[in-house]
DNA sequence: ACTAATTAGTTGACATGTCAACCAATTGGA
DNA sequence: TCCAATTGGTTGACATGTCAACTAATTAGT
């Protein structure tokens, strides 16, 4: 009925297995693009507004080891070393070994960086907004139960 | 209730949006994940399998020009280029000018390609069965049906 | 107390994705 | 007809992601 112009895949015709696999790759990679849109302009991108946010909301003053904001956005170390790196040279965090353990890297939000993400804050969480607007509100809460159902039932 | 360990996100508070936005992030990095884990054995990623599919079951005999099939996956021309010189460099693929247009490149799936996406199929189709099986059938109907309208609003 | 195993982080090699700048071929207008 | 705009593809520079191999520090077991 509805050729979506891509992976060849229509909707309605019973194959919820590929419909469910190539409607998330779809969406994914248009929201994706968006964000990343948006945040160009501030000089962030997705992976370093994760990052950001992290540190900032679940690090506190305290911050976090490189390790434990990589198992929180599912990254692997080897990236996060090289994303704290950019983002060390760009001034936005701060890396300090911990006491008591030399291995640790503790990274905190620099002053610079809480201002970089106070400013992208307010936008970012509107084009969140605009993105996932664009179905009704059922239609947002269903979505956003089943995909988070989804995501514990594949752990 | 829930804590995802993930963004800090946990279900049921009501806000649809980061719920619905964290909750595709999630469940795509987990499921592009497992695809990629499943099609290392045959020396094939999902860029890649995406592009022997498209050309092999839209292409046919004939084949499709680069720009097609990265309009069909929604990739850029630049990716494009470099993913088929790997392709190519693999004898999984083969490029032919076009007559009557010398700018067009054609390509085809070669006989080694067609092999090779024979054998990876089966099991693409059952890991992707596999990993959408976590949810209910009509869950899955559900999610399925909201993606792809999800999808097609956001054009 | 010493060795073995584990843990934190880094590095190299690679895959996939973007954009901007570019060339060559084709098409459209004045 | 001929010049301008468009179209198809490539290249360079970069971002983000993986894995495997490595170092250094800590912890556990005998």
């Amino acid at each position: 009925m509805d050729d979506l112009q891509a992976f060849g895949i229509e909707a309605g015709k019973g194959k919820y297995h590929e419909e469910a696999f190539y409607g998330l790759l779809l969406v994914y990679t248009v929201i994706f693009d968006r964000m990343s849109r948006y945040l160009d302009r501030f000089g962030l991108t997705p992976a370093k507004m994760n990052v950001l946010m992290v540190i900032k909301h679940q690090g506190g003053e305290q911050g976090l080891s490189q390790r434990e904001i990589g198992r929180r956005l599912m990254v692997t170390p080897s990236n996060m070393t090289r994303l704290l790196d950019k983002l060390e040279r760009e001034k936005l965090i701060e890396r300090s070994g911990r006491l008591g353990d030399k291995r640790v890297k503790v990274v905190r939000v620099s002053s610079k960086g809480s201002q970089a993400l106070d400013q992208a804050w307010p936008g970012y969480m509107q084009t969140m907004k605009s993105v996932t607007d664009t179905l009704s509100l059922p239609e947002q809460k269903t979505v956003s139960a089943l995909l988070l159902k989804w995501f514990r039932a594949l752990n």
